[in-house]
RNA sequence: GUGGGUGUAGCUCAGUUGGUGGUAGCACCUGGUUGUGGCCCAGGAGGUCGUGGGUUCAAGUCCCAUCACUCACCCCA
């Protein structure tokens, strides 16, 4: 019988890898212009840690947690909680009264897979620790625009203010006493919502309550001013440095721990999952998991996403499986010799291929080609007895002999140094 | 957890009214060139037809079950 990897797991085979290289790479660099330092964490956290970040009552913490139950030990479905942890264990803050940190990994969720969406998937996040002010949540947005935007990937900014505990009580109120009177012609699942998380019902995607919720109350206008300024002044912020964005008033996060601003980069173009990229502002989250009372504000985005949109708009990586040399020996003998030239080679730095198969010189030129070889030195017993090789440029097709001995000849490093690589 | 679609070679797929699994494409190996790549030509290898049952002289094909994949709901990155 053949096992096969688990449903909602995924391989990322060669061909495939690269891409994901080239959307790390270039995070990497992103995060780096904008300042900030890697974090890295386990991903095995206790239970409770979610709990209490995510929100016992969320989806996520109800039912698509992996959990060793026994053990009161899960897998990390998102990376914030696992951040915030390592934040306060460390005494990041007092380090530093403003960390600006990303990870890069795995996170796990035992849903139902779909397009865009695993039990395994991947996720780059990036959160600042320690500051309110409204330009880092700019700075957020504009940073991943900014990194969309390079990897050529086309999506829109939607944002809003879920306000903080003083002002959203009240708009709660107010919103259940809308859905109290619209009661009949909301579907069931809102009136599921209504009793466990009113504010999803802003974003059913039912036609129907879609009408019906268009005249709902708007979290906008009950802000309560400083909340308000805020908002304002992230607007401002967003105007200074050119980022497009609409405001989306339906706009309400999964996690309970979010606060003012949140906001999503959405796609068209993945079906169901529409959200590339999204976060927001947790301004009470990291006292309430012990810490220090700082502010946050973060964003994770879906790597699998990225990577999908890239492969449907055929933004292939370059093929990175370029070779320096391939070292073709003719016969045992002059394959012998060959071996640790070879690795020779390879400790200069030079990425370096060879046959151990004793195939035919044919079949070893065929394997240099494919592998996109700039050279083939090739070692014959003729060869061998002269202490020199045959030294081909696969592109120009010259071929010169060049003296090979236990030391390599400097002809043949300088030929073959790095530098030269176009 | 709930619905729909699809399962044939490593990948993409043909397969007629049930009658021996495909000169199919890509990829792989060998040869055409006694020691020289790409193109071309010839040959080769590669399959429990997802799995288990049933109907039948005979099942990739029809029936039932099951599993997997996939899309959508829910929810989320």
């Amino acid at each position: 019988m053949k096992i096969k990897a688990l449903n909602g797991f995924k391989d990322i085979v060669p061909g495939e890898v690269e891409l994901w290289q080239k959307v790390e790479e270039t995070a990497r660099d992103i995060f780096a212009r904008f300042n900030f330092n890697e974090i890295r964490m386990p991903i095995l956290e206790k239970t409770e840690l979610f709990a209490r970040s995510i929100g016992e009552a969320t989806d996520i913490v109800e039912k698509e947690m992996y959990t060793f139950v026994d053990k009161q030990i899960t897998m990390r479905p998102e990376a914030t909680a696992s951040l915030l942890r390592a934040y306060i264990q460390h005494g990041l803050h007092v380090q530093k009264p403003i960390q600006r940190l990303f990870t890069i990994g795995p996170m796990f969720r035992h849903e139902r897979p779909q397009k865009g969406r695993l039990r395994q998937f991947h996720q780059m996040d990036v959160e600042v620790l320690g500051t309110p002010n409204p330009r880092v949540d700019a700075e957020l947005m504009a940073m991943g625009a900014m990194l969309l935007e390079e990897l050529g990937i086309t999506v829109s900014l939607e944002m809003n203010s879920l306000g903080c505990p003083v002002c959203r009580p009240g708009f709660r109120e107010a919103l259940l006493d809308f859905i109290e009177d619209r009661k009949e012609s909301l579907c069931e699942d809102c009136a599921r919502r209504s009793r466990t998380n009113p504010l999803r019902v802003l974003d059913c995607k039912n036609p129907t309550c879609r009408e019906q919720v268009e005249e709902a109350p708007s979290i906008q206008e009950h802000l309560c001013e400083e909340c308000g300024e805020h908002f304002q002044a992230v607007q401002d912020g967003l105007q200074q440095l050119n980022v497009q964005y609409s405001l989306n008033k339906f706009m309400v996060r999964g996690l309970d721990y979010y606060s003012r601003t949140t906001f999503e980069f959405i796609t068209r173009d993945l079906g169901a999952q529409a959200a590339v990229g999204a976060g927001g502002r947790y301004d009470g989250l990291v006292e309430k998991l012990g810490g220090p009372k700082v502010p946050g504000i973060g964003f994770a985005m879906g790597l699998e996403r990225i990577v999908l949109l890239l492969q449907q708009q055929e933004e292939k990586a370059e093929e990175s499986d370029r070779i320096d040399i391939f070292v073709a020996g003719l016969g045992e003998k002059a394959s012998e010799f060959a071996f640790p030239l070879a690795h020779t080679l390879r400790r200069t730095g030079l990425l370096t291929a060879m046959d151990h198969e004793g195939r035919s010189l044919k079949s070893q030129m065929k394997q240099a080609n494919k592998a996109h070889a700039r050279y083939v030195l090739i070692i014959g017993e003729n060869e061998l007895e002269q202490g020199a090789a045959v030294l081909r440029n696969m592109e120009t097709q010259e071929q010169q002999e060049i003296a090979v001995s236990d030391s390599l000849s400097s002809d043949l490093l300088e030929i073959l140094s790095p530098a030269q690589k176009s």
